[in-house]
DNA sequence: CACGATAATCTACATACGTAGAGAATGGCA
DNA sequence: TGCCATTCTCTACGTATGTAGATTATCGTG
């Protein structure tokens, strides 16, 4: 039932993005919204949509002469699938290091310090009342 | 001068791991450490870390008939890759929801959220000390 | 020195990914 | 109703990735 990890490469992410930013949308609009950016043609944006329409991540309707897409994969399991590659790979499932690592990524302003450390103060709340696993 | 962020496939990451593990090493002993989790043979194997040493993952020497291998990328700078990998696809560079989402992936013991806050408050010292970004 | 075990080299092939052009279809407007 | 603009469909191609077989080279041993 588990829907597997999702994984996008940056062309996907591009895409996706702008998709959740405007569904439902067309592959014209979608070029045209990333053209800056990118400076993919036409051809380009729809070929990785249809692509992604395979993979399971859009879903494609057609309207008349245009096809409409929507997202399939929404943002949280699209960001949960990136941070579990990570971990899985390059920290061997170990939470706390990779948070570790993170946080030296760069530089912290005391504000991203402070929101985090109150996120914690909520999870450390969250376990006292919910029965720990196992 | 600033080497640009490195990113493995799953792959990769297993040989690089393997390596790291046993550094200087040969095809033929990573292949005989992965065979059972990945049933790779010895060209698949040699295949991968030729191409790894192609892009600057490993090194290769040459000791009469054998061939030993290092790593040229280091843990930290492989993990920091994928780190910013998601970062910056998954997230937009925002910091602080993607530590949120890290710590909603799956149940923290109370032990990892100590040491997380621990992390944090030892950041805010350091932040502290060192006159600030910007 | 000849042989067998071990390691190496070369080649291959399917699938995925990034990127896009050429030409067909369709709908709206003059 | 015919033409133009917009969109679609098909095809293509180079590189990357996962995977590995066939053949060759080499080292140590008898």
């Amino acid at each position: 039932m588990s829907k597997k990890p999702i994984e996008l490469t940056e062309a996907e992410w591009r895409i996706i993005k702008a998709v959740w930013a405007g569904e439902p949308c067309t592959a014209p609009g979608i070029q045209s919204v990333l053209e800056g950016e990118t400076g993919w043609t036409y051809s380009t944006v729809r070929t990785l949509m249809d692509r992604m329409v395979v993979k399971g991540l859009l879903a494609a309707k057609k309207l008349g002469k245009m096809t409409t897409y929507r997202a399939v994969a929404t943002p949280r399991q699209a960001q949960r699938g990136e941070l579990m590659y990570a971990l899985k790979n390059a920290f061997n499932g170990a939470l706390t290091p990779m948070v570790e690592c993170l946080l030296n990524t760069r530089d912290l302003t005391s504000d991203e310090l402070d929101k985090i450390e109150l996120l914690i103060q909520t999870k450390k709340r969250d376990v006292n009342k919910t029965p720990g696993r196992g």
